[in-house]
DNA sequence: GACTGAAATGCAAGCCCTTACATTTTCCAC
DNA sequence: GTGGAAAATGTAAGGGCTTGCATTTCAGTC
């Protein structure tokens, strides 16, 4: 056991560089309303002590923290790395900090997060998608905490978001697809019960068949959950399908990757035999082989947009304004003709 | 403007609850210190109110948090991501909650978040690797805030850590290779300065080709950012070099998996005109083409472990143990003879 | 019914900061 | 020098919670 010297207060911080605790704090958080001398001074003190302000006890007096939740269903796989990165760039540029939680796709984890989060003190929740218990809403209403939803933008929706239109997006990719003569089409999708990007993904690809004249019902849908190796299961699961069908959507990157491997290991030529189709465009689909053909889903600017809306509603008081990004077709090898 | 309600404290519950502010703290936390009826009413108030207790005021009067920080150097590329998430698993489960934080490779950022989670109040920290600024240890030492340290483990280490031995287990995989015949041999490393991970893998290298014979000297060796296209721009400055290696080591196997690409698109063959190998074993190994051969770490066993570790010292006052786990070769196709 | 120890509850002192307001110091213009 | 405004600093009141200690209530016993 070594001698515990306490941890160092303000007020030791006050006592020893001889003023007050106000001008201390003030030193700290407005150090141009400090004489230079006596701000060096303190500064020096505090260097000498290692004061560290106490968070728990700012917050409470200060009634504010700079600091922003964020809340994503899951940290593996980068799919929201990237856009996560640029978000906690853009706040940290602006004196915010970011703080990170995931869910692993489970609501009631996601609530406790909320929860979590709020009690922390964050000043503003960023959190993905739309779709939740209204009573986690009415209870982020009540406290009073700003919410700004991301990656998925619906025109009519009520609460302000940051994202794009998932179905549109996933329309636009099936319209090309049923244009080089696709006519038998599956989809691997993430469950969809409580994942509204994922539902909505699903709709785009039935709205471009329906418009071309294709029985949205021949559609051949299967729902896993999220990863690499759910990926392949499905794909087995749709390879077993009677008509075969010649093109494979896939609701995300990941499971197109997982997709991709069964296929390889089963000796299923791509896209000679099936065409493959991602969403997200991540690293992954660059690497794999054959190179994904993919949503490209613009993770960095969505990231810093969000940002800056949260910040400019928390420091100028500007209101939360919905941003809606554009997503773009990538062709690369796996998708061809049927 | 909806009317702001006030956002209710521990004091409105206790005063609709008819009780005192120590019962309902006391029903909130040891509820078996509180009568039955009592217990009842007051959570039945807390319900009706969407009362939630202000983390900074409990953190302030309670003097824990029961929070543990967790900083690694990227979110990015899934390296730290599984053994996160068994981390906070194995936290949640003990009734503790994890604060992650990033610092993008920057010893600057990483000094900030440490920082920053002593001043959340964080129990302890989770740290990546031995080397960082000693003024920072003696900070996080005055601040009383235990330290566990993972990803790596040096026998004769003082800091208590819960990890592999990094030189030990590249060597391993060097011997290896060189036993099937390959004498020139490449490394691309992360940047070692500031990271004793990538240092010790090349010093594994070098000391199995000591050990055989060869001149450590001849290693081609190209330090290089962490990403994907950071390793196939190393991969290029590798394969310019002459007499050319036959065995390209990578510090990580989001490198290799950049060397991978860019042999491809060069048309040249793996492990045909070149083998390569990986370190890590993150999913994307076994997704490449051909699969990585690679030395594969316990990820999650290593984030399980390490809270384990920090719990029961946070909870049971039990000191930090040392836990050093092995890490196991992987042979798959990305290795051949030269 | 009085007594006793245990169980349940209440009281109130902190925990460490920020900030409105009050006070002192400094600096100029005259 | 003096007066007065501006700048610098100080005073002290919270902010919401936990917890040691004091007090009340309750069972059970004789």
């Amino acid at each position: 056991m070594t001698s515990q010297r306490p941890i160092p207060t303000l007020q030791d911080v006050a006592t020893r560089a001889g003023v007050s605790t106000a001008t201390v704090s003030r030193a700290i958080n407005f150090p141009d309303q400090v004489a230079q001398v006596t701000r060096d001074k303190v500064h020096a003190t505090i260097a000498e002590l290692g004061y560290s302000p106490n968070f728990g006890a700012r917050a409470m007096a200060a009634r504010r923290t700079n600091t922003i939740g964020a809340i994503i269903p899951t940290m593996e796989n980068a799919i929201f790395a990237r856009g996560l990165e640029a978000f906690q760039e853009e706040l940290r540029s602006n004196g915010f900090t970011m703080l990170v939680a995931s869910t692993a796709y489970q609501p009631d984890t996601e609530e406790e997060q909320i929860r979590s989060l709020v009690a922390r003190g964050a000043d503003a929740l960023l959190l993905i998608g739309y779709h939740r218990d209204p009573a986690i809403y009415d209870f982020l209403d009540a406290q009073d905490v700003p919410v700004l939803l991301t990656w998925a933008f619906e025109p009519e929706a009520t609460r302000p978001s940051v994202g794009f239109n998932n179905s549109a997006a996933m329309k636009a990719m099936a319209e090309k697809v049923i244009g080089m003569g696709h006519r038998r089409l599956a989809l691997i999708s993430a469950e969809t019960a409580q994942n509204d990007r994922a539902s909505r993904r699903c709709d785009g690809i039935r709205q471009a068949m329906n418009a071309a004249g294709l029985d949205s019902d021949t559609l051949c849908f299967v729902e896993t959950k999220y990863g690499i190796d759910e990926g392949a299961a499905a794909f087995d699961q749709i390879m077993a399908h009677e008509p075969r069908p010649t093109a494979v959507f896939c609701g995300n990157d990941v499971l197109a990757v997982g997709a991709l491997r069964r296929a390889r290991e089963r000796g299923i030529a791509v896209p000679g035999d099936v065409s493959i189709i991602g969403f997200d465009d991540i690293e992954l689909a660059q690497v794999v082989y054959p190179a994904l053909t993919t949503v490209h889903v613009p993770h960095r600017e969505m990231g810093r947009k969000a940002g800056k809306v949260l910040v400019n509603h928390l420091r100028d008081g500007v209101a939360l304004e919905p941003v809606e990004l554009q997503t773009r077709l990538v062709f690369r090898d796996t998708l061809g003709p049927p």
